[in-house]
DNA sequence: TAGCCCCTGGACAACGTTGTCAGCTGCCGT
DNA sequence: ACGGCAGCTGACAACGTTGTCCAGGGGCTA
């Protein structure tokens, strides 16, 4: 009586529990349970009182008592670098959609490529109890995550490999698609080609860095190191840097970008130049096709990265076990015009 | 004893509790909690016990039971349209940057545009307990939260109002803005304007389309039926009604794109036209700047949305308890060439 | 009609944590 | 030397849900 009475004048900030339900539908706290889970094995009749009491009560399910009894939390983490980044979108949404497709939620996290970081909200995400981890990680040691893999956290590394342990990795082929952008401007006469990428700590980078390398060996040209640029993608980084590298003794005729941000502020800096300088970006982007000249991009498929991540990691939750998987997505160089400009100077 | 046992010879996908903890470094339970919690009177020693059993064991706090105890979660939940649009990047990293800053998480899911799937998925975050919500709203009808708000769930709305309800909500002023670009071509000399812009149920649509008719009386210039066309916002419909109106009985000079996908399938079509026709798009976009015209837009400032948003729902769940309010933000008309073009035809 | 089984419903423990409260130790002042 | 006090520590209940198990009643079969 006194819970009924508790049930129904309740003060602000306090929900109704099952029990209150079952004491207002006169029915037992098992029997809510099971018209809230839709278990068989009760009456229409009861359940529908049950219900009423429920709408009446403005009743919802609380999930942390749930999962606290249940060990599974239908919900993954997804931590990257930056949400902003349009690299990323389409990979957090394939994520979250295959994420919806089990039934689970995703909770986000940006590290801001800063390895602290990426370690607290991945603990974090360990101690809310995320049945699994799709991480784009900034660091380069891991092992604080061993504890947690061995108590069942499924993790599933994208984008970069992790660092220091052994799990599910899911890459796209950097060094290839470098060596192909590279080759592509070789094949158009250049023999002077710039690079400008990120960090070097960066796994994509530091692989794009040596396509480029691998590429300009294979056709016998040597490397000035001037012509290198490996660095934060920050524009006016990227802009020095190019100016550098198309004003010196031996100017470059070609660049090569290094990923989306990095491309972007290489067509504003090559617009204001007077004679054209071909580019090569990596990293698709949206418009790449309508600026003149269009830009020529090694394309990697960013929601196939986050739908491999996805879909490995929740085999894993399926109870496969085997041992752990590298999955490599190849890229593909689509010509629009940068890339095919003959070099001059 | 037997406990001990249980907690040294775990078996894979059990994790070791505070219990475990406590029995290892032969101290109480509560003493484990104060340890983890960081909370004053337990001896240097004592907590060096603690310590030294808790990395052994690879303990990590669970935070379903500690939610569960302590009823905050220490969350909040985001409900947008689409991760993967452009305009929802900053946004989101705004709200999760406000979040971090006060500890809290960010679970985040899309409606996908589906009032169903909207409701269901604020529900499940609900169903979380997250402390707090920030919808941007895909139906138009809010009342099935109310039970959420009057438990305490904070709720703020943001890019468009909620339905039948009265929450805080952020918006921009989509009338103004829109009034202001066509404004701004019927200044540089068009009389027949086109309206391309996303299904009129959306909040922001209707608001852009109504900016674009007041533009239009003001001016005191007709509105041909064929010239307004609210519909999705899949390239193949954008495109189809652009060239309706451009090539009709009195065709247009100008369009007046209703957001940045419109924008960009706009781009595309005018591209391929002989002559020039004026245009001007809601929302900036990267390399708005570069193509050729570059694109003369109405920008909002979609991190602005978000970070206001997140400080409004913050404030409320500081304990600020006045009457909902409601922000607006301005928008801001950046002149780059495409919205000065003179009529033609 | 008797006996059995199935169907429905409820009592109770457990999930892992935190808040409350009480007990214990050792030290201080007188 | 004794009362008291302060500083540590631990036992216990509670958070809201689900799984286990048992009880009772009604229908079906022999």
């Amino acid at each position: 009586m006194s819970d009924t009475a508790q049930g129904t004048s309740r003060r602000y900030g306090t929900r109704p529990t099952m029990k209150d339900v079952a004491a207002r539908a006169g029915v037992g706290l098992k029997t809510v349970s099971r018209v809230v889970n839709g278990e068989a094995g009760v009456t229409p009749d009861t359940e529908r009182r049950v219900q009423e009491a429920i709408t009446a009560l403005g009743f919802r399910r609380n999930d942390s008592a749930r999962i606290l009894r249940k060990g599974r939390t239908a919900s993954i983490g997804l931590v990257l670098e930056d949400l902003a980044d349009p690299f990323y979108g389409p990979l957090s949404r394939a994520v979250e959609e295959v994420a919806r497709a089990h039934g689970a939620l995703l909770i986000n996290g940006s590290s801001a490529e800063d390895p602290a970081r990426e370690q607290e909200l991945v603990l974090a995400l360990c101690a809310r109890r995320v049945d699994g981890l799709v991480v784009i990680p900034a660091g380069d040691d891991h092992r604080y995550l061993e504890p947690e893999i061995a108590a069942g956290v499924a993790t599933v590394f994208v984008d970069r490999p992790a660092g220091r342990i052994d799990a599910d990795t899911v890459l796209s082929d950097s060094f290839g698609g470098a060596r192909e952008a590279v080759a592509h401007l070789i094949a158009h006469g250049h023999r002077r080609i710039g690079f400008i990428g990120d960090q070097p700590r960066i796994h994509t980078a530091s692989e794009r860095l040596r396509g480029y390398r691998a590429a300009m060996a294979a056709a016998g040209l040597p490397v000035e190191e001037s012509w290198v640029a490996p660095g934060s993608t920050a524009p006016e980084r990227v802009r020095a840097a190019a100016a550098a590298m198309l004003e010196g003794p031996s100017p470059v005729t070609a660049l090569f970008a290094g990923n989306n941000r990095v491309t972007v502020t290489a067509v504003r800096v090559l617009r204001e130049l007077p004679r054209p300088v071909a580019l090569v970006g990596f990293d698709d982007f949206e418009l790449a096709d309508l600026v003149r000249p269009a830009i020529t991009v090694v394309a990697q498929d960013a929601a196939q990265l986050g739908r491999t991540a996805a879909g490995l990691l929740f085999r894993r939750l399926d109870g496969v076990d085997d041992p752990p998987r590298r999955v490599e997505l190849p890229t593909r160089l689509i010509a629009r015009g940068s890339g095919e400009l003959a070099p001059v100077g």
